[in-house]
DNA sequence: CAGTGGTCTAGACCACGAA
DNA sequence: TCGTGGTCTAGACCACTGC
């Protein structure tokens, strides 16, 4: 492959070959409408399919089964893994809503949208100073105009700049990468039962001290900077998360 | 290294390189107790003293970095990331608890251990006819004498041949793995938001309907066979699910 | 025992961060 | 600009599955 393709404009995007073939192996997946169990095409094709080295390939499926898009067993082949089960949250891809109900009509109203000092639990979980100055936003999910789930998320300033209404309707993910172009690394994230108060209660026509769904998230940048935390409280009737794990060994 | 010494008598047990090293790796964090943030010596010194190339350090980073150890950063350093959290459900390291609970007395108590026939729920969660053998366990599971989780598993029997009450008090997949020596390859698991019937309030010294997380689980062999379905409530005032999710892209 | 996936290496070259 | 991590390759050899 002629490297400067490989590279868009004066951006000097580099696109990695492994992420190449990682998509066009979802892709792949996608348009064959394969299922849980179905067979990969065996390595030695996709090597001369997509014209690159063994260990190439090997990387891209190390990533989707790391992923949780396929397994793969020795001496036999490569299979299709179950598919997000759609409806669900899914934690492992942790960038809200979009990807989780891509099907569903989805909007926000934010209720809050301010600069502020962090109190010594902000302070703590974004590792900043009294005197930094933190976004502050509080917004309500709709799926298919119904309540889903109601936010607040604390971001760094100095990382995340500049906010606005607009900005925080949509995707403040998107945002940050696309428009400030950094680059998310981590999450650390945390489920537990939760109670709602009296105005969260009538945002989802329940009662107060009514169960929830909580989701709390520490999000940092590549080189490990902590820039957002948030609390999601889930409606509970509606909610299920969905995960899935290699970690066996 | 000296291939025979990789190798364990007859059974022909094959130590890869990059797990012994990335064991090496988690130790030297351990015994040095870096926490996150701090950072791990050089690639090029890694190679040289684990003596391997600098494909297989690599490939051993990754691995800890997909587990949520490590982050690595480049140009910069790789750096150690925050550890679980003690006294958090790991989800991604879901084999059940002597693993998340490593400073607790815990034990359980083994309500039913039966060969049964499936429901139509577990027909589909387990991908078994109606008429094959499957082991039904419940059991109660306690933290420093106070009970924590409720679990239900099914086993099939196809693959889990044999179990007996002893096996059940202490860990079934520890049994499966060494003594039936399957290996487990992954998992799905769903959290959602259930209540307690009589039985289990009175277990949880609590009241009938009150909330409970429950964590619906599908095992899985190494090939995709699928051999568990377990559905666990645990207490709402005791349990918090930890996860750690590399999957920005 | 053929087919298929996995490990490991040396080495060339690239990209990012910090100073 | 240099230190550090990342990508990619060709190729030798190994290990598991299923016929």
């Amino acid at each position: 492959m002629i490297k400067s393709i490989r590279k868009r404009y004066q951006e000097v995007i580099v696109i990695l070959k492994y992420e190449e073939v990682a998509k066009k192996i979802q892709e792949y997946i996608r348009i064959n409408d394969l299922k849980q169990g179905d067979k990969l095409p065996i390595l030695d094709d996709m090597t001369r399919q997509f014209d690159v080295s063994k260990s190439t390939i090997i990387k891209a499926l190390d990533i989707l089964e790391s992923r949780g898009k396929i397994f793969q067993v020795r001496g036999s082949g490569i299979f299709v893994r179950r598919h997000r089960r759609d409806g669900h949250v899914n934690l492992l891809e942790a960038q809200g809503f979009k990807n989780d109900m891509p099907h569903y009509d989805l909007h926000s109203t934010v209720l809050a949208l301010e600069v502020v000092k962090p109190d010594k639990k902000i302070q703590e979980q974004l590792q900043v100073k009294p005197e930094d100055d933190i976004y502050y936003i509080k917004r309500i999910r709709y799926v298919d105009g119904e309540s889903f789930c109601i936010e607040q998320s604390w971001y760094k300033k100095s990382v995340v700049t500049y906010l606005n209404e607009q900005i925080v309707e949509e995707s403040i993910f998107n945002y940050i990468s696309k428009a400030l172009n950094l680059s998310i690394g981590f999450a650390d994230l945390v489920v537990e039962l939760d109670v709602l108060n009296k105005e969260e209660a009538d945002i989802f026509g329940t009662h107060e001290h009514d169960a929830c769904l909580m989701l709390k998230s520490i999000y940092h940048l590549h080189n490990g900077e902590v820039f957002d935390y948030s609390e999601i409280k889930y409606r509970k009737d509606k909610t299920k998360f969905f995960m899935q794990s290699n970690n066996f060994y």
